[in-house]
DNA sequence: TTGCCTGCAAATCCTTTGCATACTG
DNA sequence: CAGTATGCAAAGGATTTGCAGGCAA
């Protein structure tokens, strides 16, 4: 699924600091392990929740989190959606481009990719004169599970 | 462009007040009145500005704005896009369904409708077993006003 | 007259920032 | 050792809520 191995991901991660002239340390190890193994979406609180919970001796908080995330998608090792009143989640951006099916029942996340809408998009965008530097489709709706629970209930 | 008249919009807004046992009142009429006039996307903020330009005697509060924007929006008589660290941005919902290309350098939403896209998205929900409920998609990038800028700076 | 609506201000929620200390390179 | 990063708490901004008075039906 993923496309980098943790080791690869990490290299990248500490070529970007050294450019930067930024420090590798504990907590942002950390919050890039977290998101690269779970290959899912956090929100910053969840991240921070999940966290405490595998290593309740390193002491984090919450802002260091804030902090990383922006500097990770600044970086773009990392990506956000918006959720509405959800919120923004992050997830980790060394996969191939998706798109999203957001069920508004249970809040699962099923990804997808389809090259006909990428390759409509770029033709819409030239309509336009307009240069795409990015694109989110999200498709919200009921997932197959949840349409099992209303038809038995 | 839109589909309504303002005096068919309105009557729909008192069916769905009468609905619920709800009052028409003079903010909310000039709520709808001011996105269905400019037919563009406001923010909570911008739309209490222009409130105050327009009806300067009209006593609003900024809680009214939002609650009516709520109101409408679970009405179905409005839609929200999400612009991450920018907010949320409302906008009249009697238009055919529509998408939008977002510039990222001055903000400019230009709207599209694509129905390929539209029925791509039908396929990719079959197969996934999801009922699709909605969906956003949105294009970010740079619009072809500021890449002449961009050209000439 | 009833009970929904409103403005106002206070309360919340989420995110960012200032500062003194701790740590990386 | 210099300069960046951290935790903490306070600040900030956006949105929601409680309340007493106002208004629609």
């Amino acid at each position: 699924m993923l496309n980098y191995t943790y080791e690869e991901l990490i290299k990248h991660f500490k070529d970007i600091l050294k450019k930067n002239s930024l420090k590798y340390t504990k907590q942002r190890e950390v919050i890039l392990e977290i998101l690269y193994k779970y290959n899912k979406h956090f929100t910053p609180e969840e991240l921070y929740m999940q966290i405490k919970n595998e290593y309740p001796k390193l002491n984090i908080g919450i802002a260091t989190i804030y902090r990383t995330l922006n500097l990770l998608e600044e970086s773009k090792m990392i990506t956000s959606i918006s959720f509405g009143q959800l919120g923004k989640k992050y997830e980790i951006a060394i996969k191939p481009h998706h798109d999203h099916l957001i069920c508004d029942m249970c809040g699962t996340i099923i990804e997808f990719e389809d090259e006909q809408i990428e390759n409509r998009q770029l033709e819409i965008a030239k309509k336009y004169h307009f240069l795409i530097k990015s694109h989110s489709l999200q498709l919200h709706g009921i997932c197959k599970e949840c349409r099992k629970k209303l038809k038995y209930s």
